[in-house]
DNA sequence: TAGTGGTCTAGACCACGCA
DNA sequence: GCGTGGTCTAGACCACTAT
């Protein structure tokens, strides 16, 4: 075969997981073990034992030995675009308001600034073929200086709004997922009557020290919108 | 230090890029030339490179170099727990219903079965302080000698009900999440008003060979019902 | 004390990209 | 042809677990 040996070693262990041949909480056999069964150097045995780990089939315990994981059953991939809510790619983006105002009581609580701080407020509305399909509100804390570019903030994603300051790699992005129904101003927005229901995605940005550095809100119309998630071992 | 020479390595390389000096599509300095910068061999330098790529950081492009990703700003880790949705611990599971049934179009159609045959159907509704928060509705092909106790079905989550077969490290669980107005099923069960929101999760549970081996929904009640999806790097 | 996994070395050969 | 990353070896020392 042509494949390195490491990976072999991976597929063969992975085998024998997947088959129930191993099941969680078994131990694999020794490293040294392995290095004769295959014909490898000790290395190429833990090269392909780090693959298992990373890829969450086992986990090592140090003086002990390797042991197949408990999957986790509660974890997946979520794919959510900000640009293309509810999986919709659409073909214009309206921005409707950009302003520096001063918070709210939920803002500043979400923000963790004082209420007499300015913040600046963004809102848009993705169409698709001319209709509505997400109502979108976003909130960063305002500091002299800031640049706002109406031209930019348009097509920009809420942590390009704030990424001058903030290094991507060093942000932290939460999201809470939930049901509601459309009331005066998000229907108004959407074009859809009172009482359609809704899916809303608040979205907040920490900064390295957890710090507040934008919240906001995106409010998903129509039955067939949606976010999708996948849990999977490869 | 104490720390191990590779975390070294991997710790100088982050703080290069999260403070922007090096930036996504940058390229790093050679193996060999980190090799001499830290005083270390080549194997140490590519094991702390090797994390630098898992965490999502870089990634290598064989006869020319490492390079700085741009960062993923679509993916999420999404936490969803089966037995406690909407992140409300209940303290109850009915089991309404465990019965074995022809499948309707929609439940034939995306289990990948003709409606000839017959599937389990298993309806549950979850419970906090004696009020209804969830009420669940899963499809599994029947066959033959599947064991139907309701004593292990009423607390089993999704997989484990079909994982006498299949190992769960060879499944793939897909989500779909939605909003949606209660009706008449959906609020009878829920014990709420005809109208009101609700977050639907559909989950399909595919095998080794992406064939269909269960599908079903969740229906979440109440405002504070969500789910919650974290993007970082760490 | 013997066995385990964790770290590290100083070489080696290969396939690939580029000038 | 030279530098790059990808694979692999045959050792070594350490901290830890078990008995």
């Amino acid at each position: 075969m042509g494949a390195p040996e490491y990976i072999k070693i991976v597929e063969a262990i992975k085998n024998k997981i997947t088959s129930q041949e191993l099941e969680p909480g078994d131990a694999i056999q020794s490293e040294n073990l392995l290095c004769e069964e295959f014909n490898v150097s000790r290395m190429t045995v833990r090269k392909g034992l780090a693959v298992l780990v990373n890829e969450g089939y086992i986990y090592s315990i140090p003086g002990k030995g390797n042991y197949v994981c408990e999957p986790d059953l509660d974890q997946y991939i979520l794919h959510y675009n900000e640009m293309a809510p509810g999986n919709e790619r659409g073909d214009e983006v309206r921005l409707i308001e950009v302003n520096v105002v001063k918070p709210s009581y939920e803002v500043s609580f979400n923000l963790e600034i004082p209420e007499t701080k300015h913040v600046i407020v963004v809102k848009r509305i993705f169409l698709k073929d001319g209709f509505p399909t997400a109502y979108d509100i976003k909130y960063i804390p305002y500091y002299r200086g800031i640049p706002i570019v109406e031209k930019e903030i348009r097509y920009a994603t809420f942590p390009e709004m704030v990424a001058k300051k903030n290094s991507i790699f060093a942000m932290t992005k939460k999201l809470k997922i939930r049901a509601a129904i459309a009331e005066d101003e998000t229907a108004r927005n959407l074009e859809i009557p009172v009482g359609m229901p809704l899916l809303v995605v608040e979205e907040k940005l920490l900064d390295e020290k957890d710090k507040p550095i934008g919240w906001g809100m995106m409010y998903l119309a129509g039955e067939d919108a949606g976010l999708e998630a996948v849990a999977s071992f490869d």
